[in-house]
DNA sequence: CAAATAACTTTCAAATTGCAAGTAATATTT
DNA sequence: AAATATTACTTGCAATTTGAAAGTTATTTG
């Protein structure tokens, strides 16, 4: 039940009025190149979410429709979340995150390696990744909705 | 003298370090496509910023090289600031952030127009943009610097 | 059936935000 | 030259948010 409030109607604004907080787009981070799924998996990257703040980004992040709950195929106790088109849509602002980092940040040898493939081709890489982050969705089945 | 955390190695954590809150960015924009480069015009933006809050954001955008500040020219109370080379380089993520926007929100009409530029063209729209704002850059003198 | 796992919720202190008012250094007006 | 206004902050304080730790409930495992 948090409030939904619209500062502006600038795109900046809003846009950062669903994800401009230092969580949100590391759990998309996560789902989309750790394919961690459930809030335990969250709970171990290695910034360390509190387990509040995680329960309230994922809500966050659902109202915003971001991410979906989904039953876990493998057991009643586990949540599925998935991403949806709309955060998968923000995969070419995440490259875009990894390229100006990589020209001002040391990076870690294996994301590096993903970075050299996006600048190899950046579409490729996008439309690539696009195509399998899509391939999850329409398979499993919504829980409350 | 605000600390710097860093989380984690990963590039999305250590942006988001740097400009993950819901202000940094839209005083970026500000300077960007707006044109401002005061105080008092950081302080007439659309979405109400606290006089303490823009010092704060300031003062961390300042420590992370993402602005500079410079005598102005025209009066000696005033204060210039000016985006870096490094700041200028989060055009590209900036115009990912508008078409995302474009494609989840309504867009006000004049910024609807420059959007229509982006998908025209992309690498134009950034290059040229660059540019513009390059020239900007090394023609005023440093204050503090 | 007892212990472990998973996904939260609750509690509370600490940090951050946001509003209002105050300050200091110019700049402008009278 | 004195008074007023502008500019860029700072300060004080209440309200909100964050973060660490512990607690709760529903499964699942041994």
């Amino acid at each position: 039940m948090e409030k939904v409030k619209k500062r502006s109607e600038c795109p900046i604004s809003c846009s950062l009025d669903i994800f401009g907080d230092r969580w949100s787009l590391l759990i998309i981070r996560d789902m989309m190149f750790a394919n961690k799924s459930t809030y335990g998996d969250f709970l171990k990257s290695a910034e360390g979410i509190a387990t509040n703040i995680l329960a309230s980004r994922l809500q966050s992040l659902e109202e915003n429709k971001l991410i979906e709950k989904l039953e876990h195929p493998d057991s009643k106790a586990k949540v599925l979340y998935r991403l949806t088109q709309k955060s998968i849509d923000l995969l070419p602002l995440i490259v875009e995150v990894h390229l100006w980092a990589d020209k001002y940040f040391d990076i870690p040898a294996d994301i590096k390696a993903m970075i050299k493939e996006v600048k190899k081709d950046k579409n490729k890489f996008i439309s690539s990744m696009t195509k399998q982050l899509k391939n999850q969705l329409d398979t499993e089945k919504k829980v409350n909705g």
